[in-house]
DNA sequence: GTGAAGGGCCAC
DNA sequence: AAACGTGGCCCTTCAC
């Protein structure tokens, strides 16, 4: 069934692609800032075809305006800020849009958040439907402003990115042009919002806010047609959720990364030297510098240094195929210990504390909600989510005085997901147990009782339960656990063997994707594929992905949905989410309310698995630590 | 000088 | 030759 608030206003069969925006005449604003250019004001606005509007300068105005549009199904918004950081700049304009006018808010106006009551009656209300492009932040500015949280959301630009993922371009411009036929001129967009306003500027801000209105119908009929309608909802729900965490941003404790980079900073030193000896040995004699000093972090020098030294290597040196030379050259060994320090000074050096916010003294990364086809994340500036798990980073993570970290993760959420999808009994029995997941497996595969599982058997079951979710082969597997590809190849055989639905039903899902192009996750969320069925590396690289994207699709079904609930349990209380990892949500909290905040944490996400999942228990279990480490 | 591509490695 | 999915960041190299 759709959501009640998108269910009602799927079109049926109206057309509204390429559909030309309604054009107005325009009317006197009622209540312009600057009267005595209203003529010059039309003309321009009658070049432009733009909705009539009114410049709303008090609240009485305001009020009036809010009344008008709460009869509209729903409402555009857009706000134009003096800065793109919500703690640098303000709000300078707020425009409203129904289809045939609209409101814009002129801040200067305004003096704190009293005057906006009725604006955030209206917008908090699960109806109308805020219509935004890009809510996150329209979303960012209004909570921090304004103390607004917007009840009901639809996001032109998550829309767009559900229907088509690989699309070059979402913004605002190309879905006008694409869906509406409209131009837009975005050129003001960076424009100075500081001062006086000029007529084209009011332009920009009314046209770009008018447009949302049709093009919210037209991307609902797309929706609608993809069958993409809940995971919209699922999107457009955890949008306030997103937004508040990275106004959260999380405390980095900058003595700490500092005394953290001044070892590695040694550390590095040493071993750069060391590595440049060992490399020297190979050179050419006679340099009029003596030895040729190697720039240690150009690969095309250090594969020519090593094949000097006769290492057998042809064109890569990735760690992974350098590893089995390291015992006989020590020279490799060498660089396999280099280069985790070069990469975590480069990736995790001075660029983090740059970072950081002066004025909250905490770090706030941009969160990209459709990161990745499959419905995960992306972050940048900085990427939180490829922190380094060594102790001397986390560590530099934690808590401000009287707060605490409390830390919820899924245990294994798309091992879950594989099990219910397979509906394997034994691999649903395993997680039905209780017992250890990976200990259960390789009893199960080896064929031995639960006690006899010897550590070594537990990590080859590991690795084979987290190879099997990517479609790893034989190949990889000898690889990476030092077996032969004979060995390998029947540790996989046992493996099936013991789950044959779990490797039927991922036969099937690839075979079907195959066929389809296209693959869903639980939510409905869709992952399109395009290749060249004659092209064999084609064909089985997109088989791999189509095993996996499901799963990995659905995990992102299930977080974006506690995203949402947490987000709503966590409203009036110390808490807030500060980082969030894929399938863990980190928690910022009072100390005293640590635990209750992590019991209700738990309870969600839980709730939220279990929304997806029927035939597996979900697990999800509080830790509170005052670091971002886990045991 | 800038930007794309390639290689490598960090996270889940 | 590689044969494991999803990302981002950093470096060097190379073309423009």
């Amino acid at each position: 069934m759709l959501p009640s608030n998108l269910r009602e206003t799927v079109p049926i069969s109206v057309r509204q692609r390429h559909k030309p925006v309604r054009t107005y005449r325009l009317r006197p604003p009622g209540e312009s800032l600057q009267p005595t250019r209203k003529s010059r004001l039309a003309q321009v606005t009658a070049q432009h075809s733009t909705n009539p509007f009114t410049i709303i300068t008090n609240s009485d105005q305001l009020k009036k305006a809010c009344w008008l549009l709460e009869q509209a199904e729903a409402v555009g918004l857009d706000c134009e800020t003096t800065h793109l950081d919500p703690y640098k700049g303000d709000i300078r304009l707020t425009q409203l849009s129904n289809d045939r006018h609209t409101y814009v808010i002129d801040h200067k106006h305004f003096h704190g958040p009293c005057g906006f009551q009725p604006l955030k009656q209206l917008l908090e209300s699960l109806r109308p439907r805020t219509i935004c492009h890009h809510a996150k932040f329209d979303q960012k500015w209004l909570l921090k402003k304004l103390g607004i949280q917007l009840g009901g959301i639809f996001d032109t630009m998550l829309a767009s990115q559900l229907i088509h993922f690989n699309r070059k371009s979402h913004n605002l411009a190309t879905l006008a042009k694409l869906y509406l036929g409209v131009t837009l001129d975005k050129t003001l967009q960076s424009s100075d919002w500081t001062g006086d306003l000029s007529e084209t500027q009011l332009q920009y801000a009314v046209r770009d806010s008018q447009v949302l209105p049709p093009l919210r119908k037209a991307l609902i009929t797309k929706l609608s047609q993809d069958s993409l309608i809940r995971a919209a909802q699922l999107e457009f729900e955890a949008v306030p959720t997103v937004a508040a965490i990275e106004l959260a941003g999380i405390y980095l404790d900058l003595e700490r990364w500092k005394e953290q980079l001044t070892i590695i900073t040694h550390q590095h030193q040493t071993l750069a030297a060391e590595l440049q000896e060992l490399l020297a040995a190979g050179a050419p004699q006679g340099t009029l510098f003596g030895h040729t000093q190697i720039n240690l972090d150009a690969h095309p020098q250090i594969l020519n240094a090593l094949k000097r030294l006769n290492v057998p290597i042809d064109k890569s040196t990735k760690s992974n195929l350098l590893l089995p030379l390291a015992k006989q050259f020590p020279v490799v060994a060498k660089l396999l210990e280099y280069r985790p320090l070069s990469k975590a000074l480069t990736s995790y050096g001075e660029s983090w504390f740059t970072g950081i916010n002066p004025i909250t003294q905490r770090v706030h990364p941009d969160f990209n909600q459709i990161g990745a086809p499959t419905g995960r994340f992306s972050c940048t500036d900085p990427n939180i989510q490829q922190v380094p798990h060594t102790n001397g980073y986390r560590r530099c993570f934690r808590a401000p005085e009287g707060r605490t970290f409390c830390i919820v993760d899924y245990s294994q959420i798309e091992l879950r997901i594989l099990a219910e999808f397979s509906q394997d009994p034994a691999f649903l029995a395993a997680f039905r147990s209780g017992a250890d997941l990976h200990k259960t497996t390789a009893s199960q595969v080896f064929n031995i009782s639960i006690d006899q599982v010897s550590p070594e058997q537990r990590d080859f079951a590991k690795r084979l339960n987290f190879g099997v979710v990517y479609g790893i082969g034989a190949p990889r597997f000898a690889n990476m656990t030092g077996t032969s590809l004979r060995e390998a190849e029947a540790t996989l055989r046992r493996y099936f063997q013991t789950y044959r639905l779990l490797y039927n039903y991922l036969r099937d899902a690839a075979t079907q994707a195959l066929q389809d192009r296209q693959i869903r996750s639980a939510s409905g969320r869709l992952v399109r594929y395009r290749f060249d069925p004659n092209n064999k590396e084609q064909v089985s690289s997109t088989r791999r992905k189509a095993r996996n994207a499901p799963i990995q699709g659905t995990g992102s079904d299930i977080f974006k949905r506690a995203l949402r609930l947490v987000g709503e349990e966590l409203r009036g209380t110390s808490a807030q989410i500060v980082n969030i990892i894929h399938d863990e949500i980190v928690v910022e909290v009072d100390a005293y309310e640590a635990e209750d905040i992590g019991r209700r944490v738990s309870l969600r996400m839980v709730q939220a698995g279990e929304e997806y999942l029927t035939s597996v228990p979900i697990k999800a279990e509080p830790q509170i630590t005052s670091e971002w480490i886990k045991d």
